[in-house]
DNA sequence: AATGAATGAGTATTCATTCAT
DNA sequence: CATGAATGAATACTCATTCAT
């Protein structure tokens, strides 16, 4: 924020213009007249748009899985075996909220980060999310399969992504879904609680008994 | 379909892609070479690529409503009070899968569209589609209130998106996740065991007891 | 010439700027302005800077070609086994000045593209050349070495690029070179003096006896 | 050389990547990354690209002129009124050698500066190399001309360019000619074989009989 | 003597849309 | 009913150069 620091400028009007509109959605001059630096700016300081993605999505993936892991960790240190499912669930919502609790944009910059690599084409961005935080994340996710169902690989595969989904479709769309919910009141509130709201469905999502037979039904 | 019906092809063809590749990514020059039409038919018949995506919209939307409506009215004519949630889950993963299976393209298309209207500043999609689908919506979405655990209009109304959430996600980003999970096997048959998969965990999330206490936990 | 013809307009504004000033140095703005047509014409006829070149390339190499397979069958068809040297080099030299007759540009873009198709790795672009036009320019090289100096394949070969170059440099530089040198007169009259002045001298440097020892002068 | 030597490094960088891509695909960026110093550094000691342009030019023609006005000296010291044309045309390709010997460079570079002068509108340039070396290769072209064909100045000056244009062209694209050619064997012999094999053509060139009538062929 | 940051002018290309026919 | 041609506005990106330090 001191003597000009074009390039964290750039990095935060970026990340407020991705969370509102989307990467593709939003256009390098957007970025830089909004930040009242040069066109050129950009490709001097990340070398592409891509590179400036992914300079955004560090700023908030790293703080998120750091403050994750050490919440974790100390929990862990207290000992008890199994930790509640609900306990952990929590865990990642106050993650979550302590990331964007200070720019706004971080859970939508996340989520709209995790729709791009997976939706098109971009294996290489998936790759570079992979490489990068998978293995950060292997804890938590040993933790949480300890306290839910039963189920097999597959399946737990598969729930996980169908918890993420509500996650990010919830906090991708948190604008829109508010403004027409009749929920009112700030938007800081909310947020808390409508990811509180989410913690009692998610877990009981995990624990829901795995189906064991193949049943075609249609 | 015969002689020339350029409308109809464009409106074959522009699903196909919209499906594949999102609806900003996909160009009037591709939809017009693919379906071997002239670049501007479509300007002509639709007006534009906006009500072009509206076009294509309604060809899946209408069909998978009337046939939800249709089965729903089916099961309540037999009696009985209250009906499964699990039993009405899977009622519009028939649905779904239904209006899918003569195009494969449905579904994609479909959650594209969810996710085009949620996102973004698109309140006129969000109005046409609430006109146009809204109140035929309701008597399914009373009905599986009638089974779920007792909670607010809030609180229903957010449950309701945690769990669309999961199935727009899963549905969006199905060819990725399956190339990503283990699960091997045909994708035509995939994609019904993963809809399967759902249906315990999203009918568990609704009958999760709600919080009742207002609990700050940051 | 009629009703409007953008992109004949184009083809004829392109060659007179790439002959000017080179390919890469001729920007699409440039032709476009001086064109009277809007900057994304040419992307609409021809689909890409590089494939303009190319069509410009061809309304000039297939002219000449033609003109020279005919000229050189007319003469073969008059009988006499060998046909001199500087009689062929003449032959060359008035397909090239009827090409440029028209325009004016022939000569400059025709030996601006043999420089790019021989300079930089531009392999397509010399592929291009030698599938569309190598096999036509058989039957003039083969008359062509009938009357040289016996010689081997290999130094044939560089005979022929050495030529090449004086051809190559003298049109392409002969707006400068005539400023430079003293001649004056009128350019249309000079350039046809200058392709005169070359034909003793390419004559006889293809029939300059082969050395055949190898010597290392260094 | 020692010590830091930033120019130096530049000069000798700049020449090797204008040898291979020429003067304007060469950019700043890459020049600079490949010599490992500053961005600004090229405009700090050089002032332009196109005065780096020159200084590279001058680390080669200077040495170039020198040696080979060295060698006529030399010969002419033997005594003998006239010299061969073979005799002279090889004492260029020689020195051409010479200076080409330690960088590999030198020819490339050479040439696309002729290539540059020549071409488009680089007054400034003609002139750069005019007053500068212009004067020292008189002797050398009186001694060819001596023993050329007897003819005009009009004349001598443009067969100068014949074989100028024999040597620039088959020295700018030897690289692709010889990968065109079936010449095998390693590049640094080869170069000097074609020098070789150029000198009969260029001699009998410069003998070739000059047309006096002025006959119009068209 | 040298540099990191920044810039203004430029590049080819792409897009949805329009219009005369 | 349909189309070929054309367009204006926008896209990401690159370049040589400059300037304060």
């Amino acid at each position: 924020m001191q003597q000009s620091d074009t390039a964290g400028r750039i990095l935060h009007v970026a990340a407020s213009l991705f969370a509102e509109q989307g990467f593709a959605e939003t256009t390098m001059r957007q970025i830089t007249a909004k930040a009242g630096v040069n066109l050129a700016a950009v490709n001097y300081h990340f070398g592409s748009k891509e590179r400036l993605i992914l300079a955004v999505a560090e700023t908030y993936i790293t703080p998120l899985l750091v403050n994750l892991t050490q919440r974790l960790e100390e929990r862990q240190a207290l000992g008890g075996q199994t930790i509640a499912l609900e306990e952990l669930v929590e865990m990642m919502m106050r993650a979550l909220l302590r990331v964007d609790g200070q720019t706004q944009d971080a859970l939508a910059v996340f989520t709209r980060l995790l729709d791009l690599a997976y939706m098109g084409p971009q294996q290489a961005l998936r790759d570079f999310l992979a490489d990068k935080y998978g293995l950060r994340l292997q804890p938590f996710l040993m933790q949480v399969r300890a306290d839910s169902a039963p189920m097999n690989d597959d399946e737990f595969f598969w729930r996980l992504h169908f918890l993420l989904g509500s996650v990010v479709f919830t906090l991708s769309n948190f604008k829109t879904l508010s403004r027409m919910g009749q929920a009112p009141g700030e938007p800081g509130v909310d947020l808390e609680r409508i990811l509180h709201r989410m913690v009692p469905v998610l877990a009981a999502g995990l624990q829901a008994r795995a189906e064991t037979t193949q049943f075609c039904w249609l």
